[in-house]
DNA sequence: CATGAATGAGTTTTCATTCAT
DNA sequence: AATGAATGAAAACTCATTCAT
């Protein structure tokens, strides 16, 4: 009795996702370059045909992580807009933010390293640049809230929210074992959510 | 005749600096990785065997390069301390690494590239670690002067202040052309230094 | 559909035979350090990544001749063991050299030269010390046998025994044509086995 | 004032005599092959450049090695040639031979390992059958020796002999510390020499 | 769907030899 | 006579990717 073919999808699916977190560990642990397509497949405990079955390469797994990281930047900020008064909005960011990262900052390390890569590594430009697009975004998304709390010259007071806020969250990936996260949330709450 | 010692010793410096160049130029460029010795041997003009005479490989290249970026962070740091007021010293330490960032925005990039390392490129880590470590010592430093201000809880307000600047300093490698430095400047002074 | 592993096993084991002998007749004529990976790899009519797909290096697959002629030496000294009379085993152990020597002065002779390599060939010593660690065992052996011989000074004895027996195979691989070996067996059998 | 042709000409066989030291220490310590000429003209403080004046390359070297090495072997066999009885001829040789061994194992060990090069290393070989021959003569020499003593089947008492005497050296070359030399002597002496 | 044997191009590294000084 | 900078060819080794089964 052959399967169906949602059975079939979903068993596809379910193979992409052990795929995908074999490839994030070795990335993570080792780094892209160092990481061998020989890696992942023994990490996913499957052969490196298969794996070829479900991904045109080593660059293909990638994007699909990147994809998914995007997608979660997203959902904060969409769960951001759905809140009413623009000073817990900024709240709802920080801590999002800051907390995502200290769960997890080996992650965010990860990320920031992608994001930092030489402009003519032909094959990873192109994350970054999607990355850093993103961020673009957020910080669009962090001006309105600031024209809404009224600060003048809510462009560059965005810019400078940014900026503490993409240094704190770098902080906590490379010290975070000593990073006191609350009080630096309360700080950067009072500076800027009033 | 043979030529001088003295004059060998030239010889050999000016090749070694002439490789360090073309090593910068492609790291920055492509990526430590993805450079290889050839790529480097061809950009300073020379055969892959004399550059093996000058450094036992591609990692001797890198390590020459990172001692002398940690060369220089510390000549600034001394130069701040030959300052009296504190107020001023916070002044000239932002000044200077606002304005080194804004001048080779990608050289900054190519640190931080290296500083968020895997944890696992035994080849690179122990540069990521060394950057860190010197990282730390500028931040040791930093307190001295939130002390000196009279801050209280010295450390955290210090921490604060150094993830706010690293934050600017990455924000305008991200973005250089948009980036309106003076007035940021003018931001992070106005909330540290008084 | 997939070979069974089976099938691999028995795929896998014809590659390394393949590899063995070819690399086995190019040491044997060249010399290993003469010998190439390449040159093996063309010979046993592969490719280079296939080569390395079943041998770490140059050096494993010396190991893995070295493994296989020490245990051939021990397979002809365990079938000697099995004789009653000493005479007769001492018999056994002339005509098992010399004849083996005699069939392939080449192959002795490869193996006398990978014996007497240098100290200081850090990769090659290893293979030296094994050869000669086995010799030793040999000779412990031998020893035994002209204790119940009832020679006085067993020890003595057999190591002038040991150094008549070497020095034959080492005559016949270096002078195989013009060797007696019957007359020789002759002589050396009347010295020693009565 | 200038030198005389004749001092030129003692400074550049000293100079050659210090080469040729440095090359037979790493020869025998390293082996040919693992010894570069940067590593020979180190180990006798001069240049890469100088060497070359010398020597027309590092096979050069060897061959003036081996044929100081056959010329010494040849000035003992002079030697005994001038002893009228053949019993003390023979015991010359074997005595000569032997502490010669026990002496300097290691140089013993090197030219035994050149003797055994493979033959088509087109290097060397020239220099494996240039001492395989001189040991030929040798054996010539030490076949009137016996004719002399009246063994009938000279020549094959004489291959014998031979057989005995080079196994001695072999084995004293691999265990130079443990051999009872003068035991062993005696019974090569008491078999063949009356 | 699944395997891993097989390929070959690309990389690092070594070294005998030349040559300007 | 003397130096060592410079070259280039050849070696070991890695790895993404293909493909017969």
């Amino acid at each position: 009795m052959p399967r169906t073919p949602q059975e079939n999808e979903r068993i596809r699916q379910l193979a992409k996702k052990n795929i995908l977190e074999a490839g994030m560990k070795l990335f993570i642990n080792k780094g892209y370059h160092a990481t061998s397509i020989s890696n992942i497949a023994e990490q996913a405990g499957i052969s490196k045909g298969l794996l070829y079955n479900y991904f045109k390469g080593k660059e293909e797994i990638l994007a699909t992580m990147v994809e998914t990281r995007v997608g979660e930047i997203m959902d904060v900020m969409n769960q951001a807009k759905e809140i009413e008064s623009p000073v817990e909005q900024l709240k709802h960011i920080i801590e999002g933010a800051i907390d995502n990262v200290f769960e997890n900052p080996e992650v965010f390390r990860f990320y920031l390293h992608l994001q930092t890569q030489p402009e003519a590594d032909h094959e990873l430009i192109k994350y970054s640049r999607f990355l850093i697009r993103e961020n673009a975004r957020q910080f669009e998304f962090q001006c309105e809230i600031f024209e809404k709390l009224g600060a003048m010259e809510a462009r560059k007071r965005s810019l400078y929210f940014s900026s503490t806020l993409q240094g704190i969250m770098l902080m906590i990936s490379t010290y975070p074992d000593k990073f006191p996260i609350e009080e630096i949330k309360k700080q950067i709450v009072d500076e800027f959510c009033h």
